[in-house]
DNA sequence: AAATTATCCGAAACCGGTTTTGGTAATTCA
DNA sequence: TGAATTACCAAAACCGGTTTCGGATAATTT
């Protein structure tokens, strides 16, 4: 049913051998050759099987990417387009992906291990590197091609990709310090991952370039989730030195930060201010809006594609390494400061007990609007 | 460097068909050979190339999935845990899943083909389908195993796994017409797409039940995103019979439609309801969190690889389809009618008026709790 | 005209596995 | 004890390509 080379070869009259090498661009072909077989080739629908080729020239023209569904964190909302950056620039280089997914450390590492053995990809893209990333280890064993998504140690006898996190996180600490805010929380993310380190990073040395020695920093580590962020920021808030400025490495960490606000019956963006970084979605939909930098996710595909062909197809080729900006989105959850820390607690002290008389105010009013 | 078979046959004395052999559990081969062979394959680290494997077996134990990124609506949010399940149940016969974005139709069609004709897949699950699906068309005639995540034309001849959006908007309808609601608006999604015509059907099963001749429905296509649902239901919200409860057939609608409720100083769940359908994340951040169905999509992906596995591995193996629920997640878009349609065309058209003095109030409000 | 060089292609080897074939030694059966 | 099985394994064919090698023919040079 399949049509083979062996087929094509018949249908013309010529050998198998002198078919391949009329695909394959050999210069020892006529050109009548070549245009004969390319013709036929078209016209019987004839396209060599990657499986057999595979086998003599020993790829697979596929590349790895492995993903830890587990932690829900970071790699869910970006995936979309990092697949789509990826996928088209391998495409170029009749390159496919192949996704795994691996429910523990332990065995994201087999998968690792397998594939390139087993001879399922060529080489593979990291995302989310660690401190001394395992991954990396196994596959410089098994000389396996790599480019990172993201920074390490040992960084130039790698590939990689990455935002400059530590100026996006300069930054946004530089604006939280003009907006006139003096006490600052960083709520970092997974510990154990590079970025996280870089984030602070950028915090502290937004803090260094500015300080007149009032300002005042807060870290924390694993605030991963909503659920993280409120919790940490209901307890810092309701605390005698309340930040002001709330930094989180995540977005998602952020939205928990805006909730516990407005849980405090706060107002984002004016009584405490917050900004993330990643750009998801649900950024856009929170109330306030959350100010974020933006990651492109599609050219952070692309790039490591580019990256990880050059490494398999050029040989000798030199690793290279590229650093790029995220857009800042200023939206509505931070702003100039209006009370400072000690004014902030007195505030948050006193709301509760005025609560009950706003509420009445308020029932009031919409009464009187209803009629 | 990398261990073939004929590596480890040299290794233990024995010939390369032997050692296969023993590694394919054939009956010729002694016991104490195969523990030889088992127990010097692992000391070796050999694992067999899927590449040469597949050239003699004609299975490349990959399958395709190709997306399309340009359309985010409905492939953005539940890819991961979708990538997930399917990763999950394949892995079970040593498949892997390949991934392909396409940029266009066409491309999409062509990727299809051409990854099945060179041998890089050996099926397919196809999400998003659509009527009288052009991939199902020329997967036929390659006889590509196939399976699809939704429903179409035609479809006892193949192996599919659906949610049953028919009975979901059955429920989100009576739903609201519990609730008191007679004026329903219906915001489709994609019109080509299958599930279109699936959930509308739902909401005119609703309504048919439930008629006393009292219930008044519209119905719109092509709403998609959050601009489309704000601008479709800003405009019926300001019509002289506004619909009172919106059932969208997309999350990201029904954002939109929040939105233009709250754009209209209306309270959404209150004064207007709305229920959407699928689960995205935005839709527990948006304020008032929206009602929906939750879609899992962990289970979708599994099921369709199981499925996919069965079309390859058993020969003569029958189709399945296969029919499964969503849960309603209640949250706070919707809520008891208060007002009907026509009261709530007054209440829009009045509200403007009194809004500067709300305005007036408010502002007192907050300064008094200033002090 | 003979010698050399290019051009072009067929034949064969090879890639790393799987599967079939056939033969030898050990067992079982008559 | 001889014949027929059975158990086991080596050898070879095969899968569908790629690549090397060498030979025949045509074109060029001396």
């Amino acid at each position: 049913m399949k049509i083979t080379i062996q087929d094509l070869a018949d249908h013309l009259g010529i050998s198998k051998g002198t078919v391949s090498r009329a695909l394959r661009g050999y210069a020892d072909v006529s050109a009548s050759t070549v245009e004969r077989v390319q013709q036929a080739a078209k016209e019987l629908g004839y396209q060599p099987s990657a499986v057999a080729q595979g086998i003599k020239t020993g790829l697979a023209r596929s590349v790895g990417l492995i993903l830890l569904p587990k932690s829900r964190a970071a790699s869910r909302p970006f995936l979309m387009q990092f697949i789509n950056g990826i996928s088209t620039s391998i495409a170029k280089h009749g390159y496919t992906l192949t996704v795994a997914t691996a429910q523990s450390d332990a065995e994201m590492l087999e998968l690792h291990r397998d594939l390139f053995v087993q001879r399922k990809v060529d080489g593979f893209i990291l995302p989310r590197t660690m401190h001394n990333d395992p991954r990396i280890q196994i596959l410089d064993q098994l000389k396996a091609p790599l480019v990172l998504y993201g920074q390490t140690e040992n960084l130039t006898q790698y590939s990689w990709f990455d935002i400059n996190q530590v100026e996006c996180f300069r930054r946004a600490t530089t604006r939280l310090l003009d907006f006139g805010h003096r006490h600052l929380a960083f709520l970092g993310g997974d510990a154990p991952l590079f970025y996280n380190s870089l984030r602070r990073k950028g915090v502290e040395f937004g803090i260094r370039e500015f300080d007149r020695g009032e300002v005042q920093l807060q870290v924390f580590e694993n605030i991963t989730t909503v659920a993280d962020g409120l919790e940490c920021a209901l307890r810092l808030l309701q605390s005698s030195q309340p930040p002001t400025g709330f930094l989180c490495a995540l977005d998602l960490s952020a939205l928990g930060v805006i909730r516990a606000i407005k849980q405090l019956e706060l107002i984002p963006g004016e009584h405490v201010s917050v900004i993330g970084y990643e750009g998801i979605p649900e950024g856009e939909f929170s109330e306030p809006s959350l100010t974020t930098f933006e990651v492109d996710q599609y050219e952070a595909g692309f790039q490591c594609g580019v990256k990880l062909m050059q490494l398999i197809h050029e040989k000798g080729a030199k690793v290279t390494g590229t650093l790029t900006m995220a857009a800042l989105l200023e939206r509505d959850s931070d702003g100039p400061v209006r009370f400072n820390s000690s004014e902030l607690a007195t505030f948050i002290r006193n709301r509760k007990r005025l609560l009950s008389s706003q509420e009445k105010l308020h029932r009031m009013t919409e009464k009187s609007l209803r009629n």
